[in-house]
DNA sequence: CTGAAGACCTGCCTGC
DNA sequence: TGCAGGCAGGTCTTCA
């Protein structure tokens, strides 16, 4: 489901209805997602203290009221990863693997059908340091991501363009859709090795990433098949794509047949006619 | 080292 | 109608 732009807007949902709440009890239906569940139970009696994101880890802070180290729930959503917050007698739901019931009422849902989505319980201090989060690159939208470092990131590589703006040790956030949209707006082709790109392409290139990335978050993000908010209202930069998903249909900008192909195992789509 | 491919899992759409 | 096959927003592991 999720890249950058929803996993922000699901955080942006979450935080007003979480923050300062009391979690009350944990209910589990199974033990473990992609990788083992860690003990959810240590979480009751514990308050929300706020809710942030990391790439597209959404970050729990708990305040631990008996202990100095603060912990952070780290939860990643996979491909199919949903948080709902419902009223605590709604019953459970289809593929509805955890339930976090709040003091006021209201209780968290994590639905995940596919279970590619995966959870951790670490300390705040130790986080930088996890697996997880040691070899990430820079956030998109932060001022470290710029053209002197893509450039230096891209130096040499003759993995296609395409693979190596999706690659989260270079730059985080970027998945599948807005890696083509990116490319069509920067007029750059996906298979074009990354390292025979011009500085002036690439400062492009940064630029229409960022631009993509905020529309979409602005819009709410992009609703595909089942990406909804925590309130259930869907996103809708989906509107917006000018290549995604389009094979076949007529480039916007010229008027030639968007073409789709495989890389990496994963589908692109571009102009060949708008991307060089 | 780099890059490609397979693995994880379920659901949905297409075409025969 | 039924069923096989392909495809889906992510990331980790394995292999060449």
């Amino acid at each position: 489901m999720p890249e950058l732009p929803e996993v922000e807007t699901v955080r942006a949902g979450l935080e007003p209805l979480l923050t300062d709440r009391d979690i009350i009890g944990v209910i589990c239906h199974r033990s473990s997602l992609r990788y083992p569940l860690p003990d959810l139970s240590l979480l009751q009696g514990k308050r929300v203290k706020a809710v942030r994101r990391r790439a597209k880890y959404l970050l729990f802070d708990i305040e631990d009221a008996n202990t100095e180290r603060a912990k952070v729930l780290v939860w990643h959503l996979g491909m199919t990863g949903q948080f709902h917050v419902l009223p605590e007698q709604a019953k459970c739901g289809l593929h509805e693997h955890v339930c976090f019931n709040l003091s006021d009422g209201q209780s968290l849902r994590y639905r995940d059908a596919r279970r590619f989505g995966y959870a951790g319980l670490l300390y705040a201090d130790k986080l930088e340091q996890h697996a997880w989060f040691a070899a990430l690159g820079p956030e998109p939208l932060s001022d470290t991501f710029g053209v002197e470092y893509l450039a230096k990131a891209c130096a040499g590589r003759k993995a296609p363009v395409k693979n190596v703006i999706m690659d989260a040790g270079i730059v985080v956030g970027v998945g599948n859709i807005y890696a083509s949209e990116s490319l069509f707006r920067a007029g750059i082709h996906p298979t074009r090795a990354a390292g025979r790109i011009s500085t002036e392409r690439l400062q492009l290139l940064v630029k229409v990433i960022r631009q993509v990335l905020r529309e979409a978050i602005d819009a709410g993000g992009s609703t595909i098949s089942d990406f909804v908010h925590a309130d259930g209202k869907p996103g809708y930069f989906a509107h917006s794509f000018q290549v995604y998903g389009r094979q076949g249909e007529r480039c916007f900008a010229c008027d030639k047949l968007i073409k789709r192909i495989s890389q990496a195992g994963r589908s692109t789509f571009y102009c060949s006619n708008c991307q060089h």
